[in-house]
DNA sequence: GCCATCTATTCCGTATATCGGAAGCTTTTG
DNA sequence: CAAAAGCTTCCGATATACGGAATAGATGGC
């Protein structure tokens, strides 16, 4: 009958609405009838939950505060988590040597559903703004450049489906007409590379290029976020340049053989056999 | 008496036995009746739960191959989170100038029940092996040198009963009796460190710092993992004093005020007020 | 130091969500 | 192209989770 109920239902639902409350809630913690307010459910019912959360170490409870935290089994977890093939590993060393190179901040973007999520950032000495946020971040997909360069490297068919999505989430975030965004992910695909400033944050800009599968779509993006004036007309090709190959590096280190040939994907540059 | 079930119950317990199963699986992910067989459920069942965590952005279904992998939105649940006071946040840079000093891994550890899990870690240029493994990885508490650390600065009750659960399953990883654990625990005690080679990866050694709060008891470690030969007489003691230095950074950070009397808590170097 | 209030925990009958067998449908394999 | 394996849907029986109520514990005011 008519359509979804937005209420939680399952005790596996409810269960993940606490760990989502107790992320939400920095570091303090959050007491038992604070979740039953919070998530509408009983104080018998959060505790029975949070019983077992604790003991299957997803929630640790401080006997002193009476103050229930997210437990390192999550943690743990979670670094497993939104490693897709590693990337984070692999891109670690490269977010470090960049924002050492460049002196400015770096992001590793990867697409969630219609959003983009911050995997990774290494922070440049310049203090910036950006939509991204620290690690765990997200940002509607499209908002941004890192975001855009990976709208814009999309299948066709999800990245109409993403626009279609996102454009009434984009409301009020500065790309008002889809006209404009379309003519942007045009010139990105046409680039390789995002980063018109947008003006959105003033002051700050960026550039971004998109990492690639074997098929050319986006995996993620490689970002610059610093401020406009460290990316000048001067500056901005070495940037991209810089940016260009070490996502190409990465792509080589995503798809180091050909699954159907068992042999090393063709990518630029050709390195050992 | 006759204790605990080891067998999942709840749906909950089954929805994250499935979490963690797919954790286990290292990027790969697992298909719906692969994790119907190790976890003995019937697919339907896991069918079920699975629909319930893709919903929730908790794991992500690969259509193309049909295996189910951690999502994002875990990753950005605990990303997002404020740590046990941030530990990980905290101790990322101090884990990147470590590995960029000394050229070796560094690694971050934490106690999670019986086990040290592997919050962080830091990659130098040697290829090294360790008991650690991974960011997520765990070890019984006791083997290695970041997790005996930690054990012998845990509270006596707690340690005495880590000692006795995990006694048994060391057999077989070279910490044959107890005396030796005892001995080694006094002696790391003493030292404020853990560093003798164990022996147990031929040609790895490793030094390690508990990180202590303000009791003085562990809450986790920072961890050096090396080739056996980078760790002589001579630059043992170096590592040594620079690990304890960071130690010290951390706790501070960790303990920025004493909770009762509202004042800096008692560290060793006394930085601004 | 005592009482009032708020929070955490236990108990238990009820209701509902979960389970799994069976069957239909899809994809992979030979 | 056929067979097998895997995935998904359906549905009735049952076990599981729910929440009201009462107890125990903590906190704060007087």
């Amino acid at each position: 009958m008519a359509g979804d109920d937005a209420g939680a239902k399952s005790s596996l639902q409810r269960g993940l609405a606490i760990l989502r409350l107790l992320a939400s809630t920095n570091d303090g913690g959050a007491r038992l009838t604070d979740i039953a307010r919070a998530l509408e459910l009983t104080p018998p019912t959060v505790h029975r939950l949070l019983k077992t959360l604790v003991e299957e170490g997803m929630v640790e409870p401080d006997r002193t505060t009476k103050r229930y935290r997210l437990g390192i089994d999550l943690f743990a977890l979670a670094a497993q988590a939104g490693n897709p093939a590693n990337l984070r590993d692999i891109c670690r060393p490269i977010l470090l040597r960049l924002s050492a190179t460049l002196r400015d901040s770096i992001f590793l973007l990867v697409r969630s559903g219609f959003d983009a999520v911050c995997l990774d950032r290494s922070e440049g000495p310049f203090p910036i703004r950006s939509f991204t946020g620290d690690v765990g971040g997200r940002v509607t997909l499209g908002v941004g450049q890192g975001s855009l360069a990976i709208l814009a490297f999309l299948h066709q068919e999800e990245r109409e489906e993403v626009i279609r999505f996102n454009l009434p989430r984009m409301q009020g975030v500065g790309i008002i007409d889809e006209v404009y965004l379309r003519t942007e992910i045009a010139r990105v695909r046409d680039l390789g590379y995002a980063s018109r400033s947008t003006g959105l944050l003033p002051g700050m800009s960026g550039v971004a290029v998109p990492v690639l599968d074997r098929d050319g779509h986006a995996v993620a993006a490689l970002s610059v976020g610093t401020i406009s004036e460290r990316l000048n007309e001067e500056r901005l090709p070495v940037v991209v340049d810089i940016l260009k190959r070490e996502a190409a590096s990465v792509s080589r280190q995503l798809n180091p053989f050909d699954p159907v040939l068992r042999r090393p994907a063709a990518v630029l540059g050709g390195g050992s056999a």
